[in-house]
RNA sequence: GCCGGAGUAGCUCAGUCGGUUAGAGCAGCGGAAUCAUAAUCCGCGUGUCGGGGGUUCGAGUCCCUCCUCCGGCACCA
């Protein structure tokens, strides 16, 4: 069934503002993919980076004094830093501004033309001198006047490139009607289907006089539009990402892209449409996710309250982060964070549930049998819980339900607790003639507490690793997932794995 | 305006092909237990499944209609 190459990608992040929580989801969101088609044995490429060019890069360059390469580089930096600090996996991290893709996507695009896909024509608009640039209506402000340098603008037209996008009207159509999860959830299917079924029209290829950007190479004054250099980078960033090696033919197409649903019209219909017109094979899937809403509303910085990322990494850890953000929110849709929800989800359940499920079970390892785990038969009784789960967990994040795969884990952890209170182990100690009892309970806590571990993994990459060392069962490929699939024998006393917290008191 | 979603317990949501007394988590109340990060477990819900109409032996689940909210409707990276 599936490829046994997994190649997902994140969008680039423009590096024009600072990192925040919108960036952290995307990017964990892939490495939670990544990290588990890893577990399945597959070869995983894992993609992400920032997008360089463009007007607005150019325009904070100039109100800051610095060249637009500086300001680049300085924000890449920050953009950079934040994937380690998720826990993130990306096998590389590619740079809008490398020469290396700036050449290829000049290879591609030239492609394009060559292929009768761009024209020359006139684009006509309201624009601004000093931005150097046109705006669309609604970037107007009041008296026709620029938003940003407040004077008038002026009605010019000017001489670029095109690309045929009306010329895949037909093919889009038919695309979609043969790939009906082309566009994940369903809901943006529907929505990129009625952009394309309103009427395809061209689109420019080029921008005159901008500077900043990937030079067109048959007509040197003019930059491509930086969404084609953009888009581009999701193929282009195979071909060097392996110094001496080009891994396009191994991982392209890719199996998934993920996206916010802002950018949804451009890697649903244009990108689809130039790698058409550039004879390159489709994206698998492209999935694009909600909003992170604080109380309901599009998070702001000026309402203070913002669930800042590298904040709770600092007190609770990365995995704390990656856990929260898919279980408060059902990936696919919008939905509310907030550093309360996030500290109510750390305690009950991180704590409580999860990490003192291992707490309690090392425990009574420890002072029932001396720190080894009874090498006895897991209690047949819990099969029936456990049966299909790392097959179903892998099914739904086939469909990129992130949410639903950790809730069917979750309901595993929980059963455990339960199981813990049904057999009551500190009984059984108390009653020689139910050691045997004793071993299977214990045996079948410490397996269970196993097979839940590898299968969180993905979410919870350093909690995982701490705990199955801890167990002498490293292993966390998914074929392990199994009850029974190894047998834990001695166990380390290690401390809790998520620590309560004291409340801070700015998150109330 | 057109198109697409959504409206289910106080809150957040699940409900696959229409079928037994509509579910989960959280919050609240009561209880049990003591292995554990005082962490866990059990019990407790008179919900007009947005309103109305229809199809059906039977509808939260299909059809019509109305109301409310959200999103999309082109060059914003």
């Amino acid at each position: 069934m599936a490829r046994s190459t997994f190649y997902v990608t994140t969008p680039i992040y423009y590096v024009n503002a600072a990192p925040h929580l919108g960036h952290a989801y995307t990017t964990i969101a892939a490495d939670v993919l990544a990290r588990h088609h890893r577990q399945r044995g597959q070869d995983v490429f894992f993609l992400t980076g920032t997008d360089e060019h463009g007007e607005p890069v150019k325009l904070a360059a100039e109100r800051e004094g610095v060249t637009p390469g500086e300001l680049a580089d300085r924000n890449y930096e920050r953009f950079q830093a934040l994937a380690p600090r998720l826990g993130a996996s990306n096998d590389f991290f590619i740079r809008t501004s490398d020469p290396r893709h700036v050449a290829k996507v000049q290879e591609v695009l030239t492609r394009v033309k060559d292929n009768g896909h761009a024209y020359e024509g006139v684009y006509e608009g309201w624009y601004c001198p000093r931005c150097a640039d046109f705006k669309t209506e609604r970037e107007i402000a009041e008296g026709n006047t620029c938003p940003i340098h407040k004077i008038e603008l002026t009605w010019e037209s000017e001489h670029n490139w095109f690309f045929r996008l009306s010329a895949f009207q037909e093919p889009l159509e038919r695309l979609f009607a043969d790939r009906p999860d082309f566009v994940q959830p369903r809901v943006r299917f529907n929505e990129a289907l009625s952009f394309i079924d309103g009427g395809l029209q061209d689109v420019s290829l080029s921008r005159r006089g901008l500077g900043w950007g990937v030079p067109v190479p048959w007509d040197p004054e003019q930059v491509f539009y930086v969404w084609w250099d953009a888009l581009l980078n999701y193929y282009t960033a195979l071909s060097f990402a392996r110094p001496g090696e080009d891994l396009t033919d191994r991982f392209w197409p890719a199996n998934l892209q993920l996206v916010g649903k802002d950018i949804l019209k451009f890697h649903t219909v244009y990108w689809p449409a130039l790698l058409m017109a550039a004879d390159l094979p489709l994206p698998d899937h492209v999935f694009a996710h909600g909003f992170l809403l604080m109380d309901g509303e599009k998070m702001s910085k000026s309402l203070g309250n913002v669930l800042d990322p590298f904040e709770v990494i600092e007190r609770f850890g990365s995995d704390a982060l990656r856990f929260y953000l898919f279980r408060d929110v059902s990936f696919g849709q919008d939905g509310s964070v907030s550093p309360a929800a996030f500290e109510q989800r750390y305690e009950s359940e991180l704590a409580n549930e999860y990490g003192n499920l291992a707490s309690r079970t090392l425990a009574m390892i420890g002072r029932y049998r001396d720190g080894v785990a009874p090498d006895v038969r897991h209690d047949p009784g819990v099969d029936a819980d456990f049966d299909g789960l790392s097959s179903r967990v892998a099914e739904l994040l086939d469909g990129a339900e992130l949410t639903q795969a950790l809730e069917e884990i979750w309901h595993r952890v929980r059963r455990l607790n339960r199981y813990v209170e049904e057999r009551a182990p500190w009984k059984l100690a108390k009653d020689e003639a139910a050691a045997g009892e004793l071993d299977i309970v214990l045996a079948t806590l410490v397996e269970g507490l196993r097979v839940l571990t590898v299968l969180l993994q993905p979410w919870l990459p350093a909690t995982a690793e701490q705990l199955l060392a801890a167990l002498g069962t490293p292993d966390d490929a998914l074929e392990t997932a199994q009850l029974g699939a190894r047998r834990v024998g001695a166990v380390d006393m290690i401390e809790p794995l998520f620590p309560k917290q004291p409340t801070d008191p700015a998150a109330a």
